[in-house]
DNA sequence: ATGTTC
């Protein structure tokens, strides 16, 4: 693969067989995939092959391989030129995202409480492969007034307070949402797990305030230094992955009726504007209010041990998702274009005074959530003007090995001791799935927030450190 | 990420 250095920051990969546009790669050198081996660069350029992308198949500093799409991708495709809409893009958790509630409380007054609300959390937070969620639905009917609700139904609901969807992306309910895309083997899923964490990298985790690179934003998002916080990272369970998993099937079978070929089965898409398009844009924003709701519900869970252990509130900071596509307007050649624009493992980060921003945030810009490694930082940064790819930056470190050799590698009980010896207590689920998400599977957080700072994509507001992990 | 193998 031809990689071209353009600045300290940014890298080409220059068009080249079927690519209709450049990659381009946020990074470092010392951060570039191809210097762990890993093969996501070259879907980088499959992705810059898809019907109506337009400018280039964007890269962030996480970028690692995943399916068909990297993880920390981004492609833009015009609606109204023939532009394709792709599962690939999105990912299997739908709107997988991130919360960040701030409590009423610093560090140094929760010293002999942490304990008691860490076994609180370990006890009240569902996690782990199938598990059920805090919220029974009474059936499908009311599943689907989530699915078209979001977080705004559960709060109408009484999980929790109107504030809250004022600092939801969306404010906690996409438009469009078509329950009835759904297969009954997706609403199946959903019906039990409502509330939930799952497994793998989500996790609940209780932080503090470590640094802030910037007081005033800081002020603004309600954060300060030695304050303690909370941060979820879950998605859309076993509904998101069942939409994405019936949608490429679906994608695959119809993608040669519209004249289109792809250099891997994985990127299977069809025209935004078609009868399948349409379905998956139904169904995938039913999936995306389901997450929404399942964070609430989170919160919820959260505000209540902390009520009980130390009688403080939790204010949210925000919500944002990094696995979604969405139909959004763009200036691209001098022209606005409705794009839709994928993000997978890729946050958007609107700048200050875009019209999408609640009013009070218009001056900061949007704060943008990053959940680090477990036992590692944590960032809250804000979108800056004139940002490249769609006003969008990293999610998370990114992975450099995988789940398997993770596992081999690391022994999850020794893992545990040495977070614990650090002041982190833990509750896990299994020693197995700690192991997999152990700090040196992944990126060093710290570098790439710098290399997504450097390369003009966000800024830095805030750094959190962990001293609690609910993991899935 | 995920009832980790249609």
């Amino acid at each position: 693969m031809d990689v071209i250095p353009e600045t300290r920051y940014r890298f080409r990969i220059p068009r080249h067989g079927p690519m209709r546009v450049p990659g381009i790669v946020y990074s470092t050198r010392e951060l570039l995939p191809e210097a762990t081996g890993d093969k996501s660069l070259e879907q980088v350029a499959n992705v810059a092959t898809l019907p109506g992308i337009v400018t280039a198949s964007y890269a962030m500093p996480d970028v690692h391989w995943g399916y068909g799409f990297p993880i920390g991708g981004v492609a833009a495709t015009d609606v109204s030129a023939g532009g394709v809409v792709s599962p690939g893009g999105v990912g299997f958790d739908i709107s997988c995202g991130v919360r960040l509630l701030a409590a009423q409380l610093d560090q140094d007054q929760l010293a002999t409480a942490l304990g008691p609300l860490m076994d609180t959390l370990g006890h009240t937070v569902p996690r782990g492969l199938r598990r059920g969620g805090t919220w029974q639905l009474a059936d499908r009917a009311q599943l689907y007034d989530v699915l078209l609700g979001g977080a705004r139904y559960a709060v109408e609901a009484g999980h929790g307070v109107p504030r809250d969807l004022a600092r939801c992306e969306d404010a906690g309910q996409v438009p469009d949402a078509a329950p009835g895309r759904l297969s009954a083997r997706a609403i199946e899923r959903g019906l039990g797990q409502l509330g939930s964490l799952g497994s793998g990298n989500h996790f609940l985790e209780v932080q503090v305030v470590d640094e802030v690179f910037d007081e005033a934003t800081a002020a603004v998002f309600g954060l300060h230094r030695h304050q303690v916080c909370v941060m979820i990272h879950t998605g859309s369970r076993g509904l998101g992955h069942q939409v994405c998993t019936d949608y490429v099937r679906t994608m695959d079978e119809a993608m040669s009726r519209y004249g289109i070929r792809v250099p891997d089965r994985q990127l299977a898409c069809v025209p935004v504007n078609s009868a399948q398009g349409h379905a998956y844009l139904g169904a995938m924003a039913a999936a995306t209010n389901f997450a929404r709701a399942n964070r609430q519900l989170l919160a919820e869970t959260a505000r209540r041990a902390f009520e009980r252990h130390t009688g403080a509130g939790l204010e949210l900071v925000y919500d944002v998702s990094h696995n979604l596509a969405m139909i959004e307007s763009h200036e691209v050649d001098g022209r606005w274009r409705r794009l839709c624009v994928h993000r997978k493992g890729a946050t958007r980060a609107l700048p200050p005074h875009h019209p999408d921003l609640p009013a009070d945030l218009a001056a900061t810009g949007q704060p943008t959530l990053i959940p680090g490694t477990m036992g590692t930082s944590s960032y809250v940064l804000a979108g800056v003007t004139g940002s490249p790819a769609f006003h969008s930056t990293c999610h998370g470190a990114g992975r450099v090995r995988s789940r398997h050799a993770a596992a081999r590698e690391v022994d999850g009980h020794r893992l545990r001791d040495d977070l614990e010896s650090r002041g982190i207590a833990v509750r896990g689920t299994s020693w197995r799935g700690l192991a997999e998400e152990a700090p040196a599977a992944y990126k060093d957080v710290d570098a790439v927030i710098d290399a997504a700072e450097g390369a003009g994509l966000c800024r830095k507001v805030a750094r959190l450190v962990p001293v609690g992990v609910v993991k899935g």
